[in-house]
DNA sequence: AAATTAATTTTGGCGTCCAAAATAATCTTG
DNA sequence: CAAGATTATTTTGGACGCCAAAATTAATTT
């Protein structure tokens, strides 16, 4: 249980609160930030002079003009986020790709920039240095000023472990531990973090509102690799080391196919993309993943070819669904959660894989706890990662910088993220 | 997040926290409040007066003098929780048993019962009227007034569904869906909750500070079934229906031995007292479960012919072992936890089942999730669960209660748990 | 230009907390 | 044994948060 509470609490809780609202719905006039938080017009007035002194928020009086006709009275007094407040980098770091984003503070990405770069085969200290050299020549080409830079954010595939700030294992690298908050923070004097890519995705389906996110949720994202991110209460579970959620390296088999990750039997090898590949050309368990991804091209002919009737093709989304289905029906077990999302690339293939996935289901758990469980579908886009990794960046100056206090410089506001 | 927040959510968190330093550390003066709180003299006095006014608290004076010899100084005056501000009723449920207790405020058990009742054979409705019936001349023997008694917590084997208040199935009965909240409630009028006996246990490990529960833990109990409870950030873990981590439910090998719930293939099926009795006598995976606990003199014997070299009654322990394992792996998957505790009569044989365990975690997880994790045993008792019943309503009177509000009549309380 | 309308700000009151001063209840000491 | 000394608790006074209601502001309507 949390301790003692105070009024500083009370005016913290509530300035996060007009935040948030801002954030999500936009900008809003007094009055109406009122009715959404529930806070008196005298408290709003109050909190929303804070926010603009501290520069979190800005009057955007010019706009309010534009709504629909002439109305009477006070004309309202549009308010939003000041874009200029702070910025965030935010990094995705995938097989052969590194990805940069600079964000305002209203979550709008100001600057985008792709860099191809061979990762697989780098050496850890190799890439790390590439990723400085990379980011400062992105914080470069943007032209703001590093002490305006709050925050930069990593998400990567894998096992990213926030708490070490390393990627223990990923797809993208053929070593383990790859630094990645260590170097960043120490060339930039920035508060650095790094996360799973499918969480990053729950971050963003959470911003944005997609979905119904109280109790528990389970989103599955299907493709290349298989990832998960789970929602509990509202908030992404990240467990222990910030590596929670690993549902692609779940052991489906004990000493079965072999997975990109070096074991045997994970979900993975079974359901991602290159698994079913492998079954769907009858080789041997033990075939080496490729480094790569699977073209999605090719996955579409075999899916093509399953829906003609290839029966090797079938079995191999059966095959798939299977391997998903019970481990879902284990995850169902340990977490009984409200609800599943199915969401990626993988989808396209769900009228293939789903049969023998809720076969599996079926099979794999007691009736009981999969009464009221809702399975659905959600088409996520790739740059959700990307998006989603800003969304959690803004959470995170909302409430652990601007919902605390009075104005600081931008060089304070790093230590409070640090 | 969490909404709007105002003075009153101040003095209701304040409230609580020292209820909860009264709860954990016995009767203590104001100053030690203070302390142990954070909040200040003043503010104690100001709280402790509205608690002794509530009925919550009252003052002990006499006991204070008994302190080691004579101190300077105005004398503390110990406060305690006041042991008849309301009264619990913890039942439990178990295969040919049920258990009463009665506690006071202070966490006491008053008054203990034990009644043997045939559960399995059972009809689901003739179910419920025994138990009210039991549960009234439970409440009649204890001499307190019906309306002194805040609410009747329920704790059950199986998969408790706490949102419909039925026991959707337990090994205790032969028929799934045993109605008792529903019963309970309309027969008494007083609010009532039911739970998985393990998530009880669990509660009452975090009363009595077991262990440390920050971050994630999951606590197993191994033995005649075997159980989960799992704590996120210092709260039992319930899921959608309150029947989270079933875990000993959880699929192990598809289609594979039969378990007590009718299903192939639980964890249970293998690692419990009869899957692993099942497997010494090398008995078919198919051999339907006893309807009753195995003899705890029977599991002693297999143990001692496993240590004595018998082949059998060692390959028993050992799949058990792994079954666990891989479970435990899968779990570690999914949630990445800080700490595993092993409990239960079954860690008698952990000598027998924890080398193919930990072969077992070691094959089924990424090395890099089980890093920092640790796997402790704990002893548990058999009367935890009445306990951690117990301790959990305690949580709830007095975060639902007693936090709240003002002084209110006992009826009033039972609306609040309502 | 006056009336109306609606947004925002100001004022005054209440509740909470805390620091510091006052009070209470005991022990120590000359 | 009375005057400190010491420690616990309560009281007092001030700060800050919230809200309701009154006042003010800035527009439209009449």
């Amino acid at each position: 249980m949390r301790g003692k509470a105070d009024s500083d609490l009370v005016r913290r809780q509530n300035r996060r609160v007009v935040l948030e609202a801002l954030r999500f719905d936009g900008p809003a006039p007094r009055v109406e930030l009122g009715r959404k938080t529930g806070l008196s017009p005298a408290t709003i007035t109050s909190i929303t002079m804070q926010l603009i002194q501290d520069g979190a928020v800005i009057e955007l009086d010019d706009i309010a003009s534009l709504s629909d006709g002439a109305k009477r009275g006070r004309p309202t007094v549009l308010l939003g986020l000041n874009p200029d407040a702070a910025f965030t980098v935010a990094v995705k770091i995938s097989i052969g790709m590194l990805e940069f984003a600079l964000a305002d503070f209203a979550g709008i990405i100001r600057e985008r920039v792709e860099v191809p770069i061979a990762t697989y085969e780098m050496l850890p200290e190799i890439f790390s240095r590439r990723l400085v050299s990379e980011t400062q020549r992105f914080i470069v080409s943007t032209r703001v000023d590093l002490n305006q830079i709050a925050q930069i954010n990593v998400a990567a595939q894998g096992v990213a472990d926030t708490r070490s700030g390393l990627i223990a294992w990923s797809p993208a690298f053929k070593e383990r531990g790859v630094p990645v908050v260590g170097p960043l923070e120490e060339a930039f004097n920035i508060p650095c973090t790094l996360a799973n890519d499918a969480n990053m995705i729950a971050e963003g389906l959470i911003a944005r509102r997609k979905l119904d996110f109280s109790g528990t949720t389970a989103a599955v994202f299907l493709g290349y690799g298989i990832g998960m991110g789970l929602v509990i209460d509202g908030a992404v579970y990240h467990g222990a080391t910030g590596a929670g959620a690993e549902f692609g390296h779940m052991n489906h088999v004990p000493s079965g196919a072999l997975c990109r990750c070096g074991r045997a039997g994970c979900l993975e090898a079974y359901a991602s993309d290159y698994g079913i590949l492998r079954s769907a050309k009858n080789l041997p368990d033990n075939t080496p993943p490729p480094p790569h991804a699977v073209d999605s091209q090719v996955m579409a002919e075999l899916e093509a070819a399953a829906r003609g009737g290839d029966k090797d093709a079938i079995a191999a989304f059966q095959k798939a669904g299977r391997a998903i289905g019970f481990g879902l029906a284990r995850m169902i077990a340990l977490l009984n959660p409200d609800r599943i999302v199915l969401a990626g690339a993988g989808t396209r293939a769900l009228d293939l894989i789903e049969p023998s996935l809720r076969a599996a289901i079926d099979e794999g758990v007691v009736a009981e706890l999969r009464n009221n469980l809702k399975i659905e579908t959600l088409p996520v886009g790739k740059d959700m990662i990307i998006g989603g990794t800003i969304d959690a960046g803004m959470r995170r100056l909302d409430s652990e910088v601007y919902a605390i206090g009075p104005a600081l410089p931008v060089e304070a506001k790093k230590e409070l993220l640090a």
